[in-house]
RNA sequence: GUAUCAGUAGCUCAGUUGGAUAGAGCAACGGCCUUCUAAGCCGUGGGUCGGGGGUUCGAAUCCCUUCUGAUACGCCA
């Protein structure tokens, strides 16, 4: 049931305006005592030439009753509508509870695919905390539309080729370990890749040992190759440790090498389609008429540039997936970069380029200034992870020394503390990562939500009635029904994030929840109420327990029983 | 220089696509645990929505201008 449709019909009858507009128009009043929705009489008294105010008097005047609404009032210029409480609470609680997890759920996406470009570090890099934003952001996406019924594509286009494993291969050659790097993993190899940068100051022949054995790879060389292989799987498997961690999983690993044989008919095509010129020995495609700088596809050396490899690699994902919108998950200084090359897409004739999206997001820096691998200035995945895991164990030995599975728990609350808190706000918004905040669990973070979920949970075991035969006229509390007006809502929350890419649209649906229901438990006692009572009030922390886990599980955020 | 993004309470941020009296959390202060988990609830203080113009019934929201900060602008990704 729509109550806002209904009202939208009432307005449209008496009026004779046409119902989409007034459905558009209608909108919810800023305090629930003025009613629950509101029609604004301003536009109208354009079309009339009255006063707004005399508009909305006589308009109430025609409006029909309805079953959905107690009654309407007119307040200056708007039209005030009064829901049914009674029938509103029980539409809104039996369809969750008659749809469980999948309350939220939609068939808009059927037989649609969304390709999702996400987390994509770089091999014999370490994975740290400037990773965390598309890794996070781009896992909510895609469980987004998943949850839209669209099929979901979730790539990581590592950065697995390049002449930096050129000067790995030559500072591997020179003062490599083969146990130090087994069990050291990641980290040798940066210590190989920046002590390389230090001998290049004074050896600069370095770079050129690198490139070539950057060409022997490229050529298929069997050692290059061999040693690239034995680097990229060392990443590998301390990526997974991390992605096994945050719960991410991605259904392919096609990074940049991927693309290497596949981009020459890509500067073919380009050539034939007359896009390319040459310029200062560099192959570019100008974007004057879009007043961008140019593109650049083919380096004067002949080797070839990111935007070369992303044309390539969306070309590939549009023949293998067809998909019907593909989101490349980066951070906001990319902004020109994709600007460019989804240009030079339209300009191939793709009548898809409108479907290639960059989603950025802002930039993570630490209170010590800006992340940089090379001079040590980052935080680690891991470490933040396991700190975040370390903190939570301490605060459970103190506020529920007796819980069972304590380190299970603390690992999903300190991990989804930490993805909660990447989600909370805009993805736009620059980010200082800070560990206070990162490591505070009180007021809207992710182990608040978590906890009003463990305590309906609670209520729920300990209860022994069912809820059949509901009286709903015993939910007219204040907090029952804005819990009820917060969850009807959800489901559009849920396709707004998913318009707008932003998954904190979801992340502050589920504190309002929360908070709604911390009000609602706090206000009325639910298992020591007389029996018609406890019913009514266990089905309003069946649906809000029910919403909250499945809100939690679309961030990637687990939902713990006990905490 | 050009472009993009941001600017709302001491701090971190929301603000339903232009609507009624601008809201949360943190921090500070004051209350509430013999009752369903106090990681909670309630209350107090705190605002020139960066500044200035404009558009109109109405602007934090749209346009112009200006200031501040971040970032990007050819052979890295």
């Amino acid at each position: 049931m729509d109550f806002k449709l209904e009202a939208a019909a009432l307005i449209s009858k008496a009026s004779g305006a046409d119902i989409n507009e007034c459905y558009i128009s209608t909108e919810v009043p800023p305090d629930p005592n003025m009613g629950d929705y509101a029609f604004p009489c301003f536009k109208l008294a354009k079309v009339l030439k009255k006063a707004p105010a005399i508009i909305a008097d006589e308009l109430s005047g025609k409006i029909e009753a309805s079953e959905l609404f107690e009654k309407t009032e007119v307040k200056g210029a708007y039209i005030n509508f009064f829901t049914n409480k009674k029938a509103f609470v029980k539409d809104v609680f039996s369809r969750v509870v008659l749809l469980g997890e999948d309350f939220g759920s939609s068939d808009m996406g059927e037989g649609k695919t969304v390709v999702v470009d996400f987390s994509s570090p770089n091999i014999a890099k370490p994975f740290h905390v400037g990773h965390l934003r598309s890794t996070v952001i781009g896992n909510a996406i895609c469980n987004i539309y998943k949850k839209l019924g669209y099929k979901v594509v979730g790539i990581n286009h590592l950065g697995d080729w390049g002449t930096q494993f050129g000067k790995l291969i030559v500072a591997y050659k020179l003062w490599g370990n083969d146990k130090e790097i087994e069990n050291s993993g990641i980290s040798e190899l940066m210590r190989l890749y920046v002590k390389f940068h230090d001998e290049v100051e004074t050896t600069p022949s370095l770079n050129d040992d690198a490139r070539s054995y950057f060409v022997k790879m490229q050529e298929g060389d069997s050692e290059a190759l061999g040693l690239w292989k034995w680097f990229y799987d060392i990443s590998i498997k301390e990526f997974n440790r991390v992605y096994n961690m945050l719960g991410v999983n991605f259904d392919a690993f096609t990074g940049e090498s991927f693309y290497n044989d596949k981009m020459d008919a890509i500067v073919s095509e380009l050539k034939e389609k007359k896009l390319l010129v040459e310029d200062d020995g560099a192959m570019i495609v100008p974007l004057d008429e879009e007043k961008m700088p140019p593109c650049l596809i083919i380096r004067s050396d002949g080797g070839t540039l990111y935007a070369t490899r992303d044309i390539t690699a969306a070309i590939y994902r549009k023949k293998t997936y067809d998909f019907c919108k593909c989101i490349y998950l980066t951070a906001l200084d990319q902004n020109l970069h994709f600007a460019q090359w989804f240009e030079v897409i339209r300009k191939m004739g793709y009548a898809w380029y409108k479907d290639l999206y960059h989603v950025p997001f802002g930039l993570v820096s630490l209170e010590s200034g800006k992340l940089s691998t090379r001079k040590g200035n980052v935080v680690l995945m891991e470490e933040l992870l396991n700190e975040a895991v370390s903190e939570t164990l301490k605060i459970i030995n103190e506020k529920n020394p007796e819980l069972e599975d304590k380190y299970n728990v603390a690992k999903q609350v300190g991990i989804g503390a930490v993805i909660f808190n990447d989600l909370y706000n805009g993805r736009i918004k620059d980010v200082v990562f800070s560990w206070s905040r990162m490591l505070n669990f009180d007021g809207e973070t992710g182990p608040y939500v978590q906890y009003t979920h463990a305590r309906a949970c609670s209520i729920l075991k300990k209860a022994d009635s069912s809820f059949k035969d509901v009286d709903f006229s015993l939910l007219s509390d204040s907090a029952s029904i804005e819990i009820a007006k917060l969850i009807d809502s959800y489901p559009d929350k849920i396709k707004e994030a998913a318009e707008k890419h932003e998954p904190s649209i979801i992340t502050r649906r589920l504190v309002d929840i929360a908070q709604a229901f911390n009000r609602f438990y706090h206000d009325n006692p639910i298992l020591n109420s007389d029996e018609n009572l406890k019913c009514a009030r266990l089905l309003v922390v069946s649906a809000v327990k029910t919403t909250l886990s499945s809100g939690l599980s679309i961030l990637g955020i687990k939902a713990p029983e006990q905490m």
